[in-house]
DNA sequence: CGATTCGTGTTACAGGATTCACAAACGGGC
DNA sequence: GCCCGTTTGTGAATCCTGTAACACGAATCG
């Protein structure tokens, strides 16, 4: 709906905000500036102000903005009140990290099953979860309300993967293999690429 | 040098391209046209070719590209044709993922030391690599020649960490903490955030 | 050897995003 | 109740990025 006319950078500074937000509510703050969430964040507070005017008026003048109020709007906008279901296809050693890692969990984001296409890895238990076939994950998908596909495994198999889980039905594609598959319209991917990533810095740091 | 007036968005894609040649060249082809290249990449030829030109002329009208040439070229721009060494701070979980992949040396990123803070993961060996305790870090950066560090500890402990790598001397971070940690001046951080990921995409599928 | 085709590098343009600047709003003090 | 310092929300202006257009070089073909 209101996703039309959002730019896309704002979307992806939005989850700082609320990063940001949650630190100072943590740290017992209730209002907070523009200016203040700028120097934390840095970034100039006429950027922090556009960015949430185009979503709402949710600070006050001469005051700023209340915490816990602009955390809840935030939320409401990313869609963070939902638990959020994912399935994980590969369970190597990158697979388990992700299967193991603590971080998801407490935003809301919840992996309900892992797949591999390796008979030896499925029947066994990572992390608590049993490992399925391949076979079985347009089922799971559709039966455990799973609207994001986690992807770890090697580059060469990551598009059949993603393009199954795309023919599975899920929405979302958090894809961590080297490679930058092609997805269909509507479909939401983000890639995470430490190599790439590395790549770039090392143009900065190569005369320095 | 260059680096002053080329835009930084257009270094992010450098090793976008830098891939897809990789990619060509093992299929055999040895030359290509910024048409066939915005095929493959999802982008239109003009811009391959902008970004090109902030660098040189790489390629021949009527022809295209010679891959192998412009890889070269390419990889040199990057600073990828030296190794690049690497030191990890944290050995949890997450730590021990990033040691053991294995991406990262076929592009010349290695590993050389791995710090924790934990006195129960000190002198233990991680992937091959002797766990060193948090007070080494500074001799063994100026010792060991490390430029990089990565860090993959809890978010509390980013930012102190961070500070001790760079008054150690690294040049620039890696950061797969969920937080945006300041940095000085001249030092290059790049964060890994599966979660701030998860966090922007969830806007778009919320009413999907 | 001239004509034709192809694809580059570059310049000009359009659309976005960021920053600026200011009127309007709020809260506290008197 | 009124004034003053503060901070928002928002058009306007600036800066940046991506796209389209085009002139030219290189190769090919008859």
């Amino acid at each position: 709906m209101q996703s039309m006319d959002v730019p896309e950078v704002v979307v992806l500074r939005l989850p700082l905000y609320v990063r940001a937000l949650t630190q100072l509510q943590m740290g017992g703050t209730e209002v907070v500036s523009s200016q203040q969430l700028g120097v934390h964040l840095q970034m100039t507070p006429a950027q922090i102000r556009k960015d949430l005017s185009y979503f709402g008026r949710f600070g006050k003048q001469g005051r700023g903005y209340n915490i816990q109020f602009l955390l809840k709007e935030l939320r409401d906008i990313l869609g963070l009140t939902k638990e959020w279901r994912a399935c994980l296809v590969g369970v190597g050693r990158l697979g388990r990290a992700i299967i193991n890692y603590t971080g998801f969990a407490p935003e809301g984001f919840t992996i309900v099953a892992a797949f591999d296409s390796n008979d030896d890895q499925v029947g066994t238990d990572v992390g608590g979860i049993q490992v399925l076939p391949m076979g079985d994950l347009a089922k799971v998908i559709a039966k455990q309300n799973v609207t994001i596909g986690i992807v770890a495994v090697p580059a060469v198999q990551a598009q059949p993967v993603i393009d199954i889980l795309v023919k599975g039905g899920v929405k979302g594609i958090l894809n961590y293999a080297p490679v930058a598959p092609q997805v269909p319209l509507g479909i939401v991917m983000r890639n995470i690429d430490p190599v790439l990533s590395l790549q770039s810095m090392t143009f900065y740091l190569k005369d320095g």
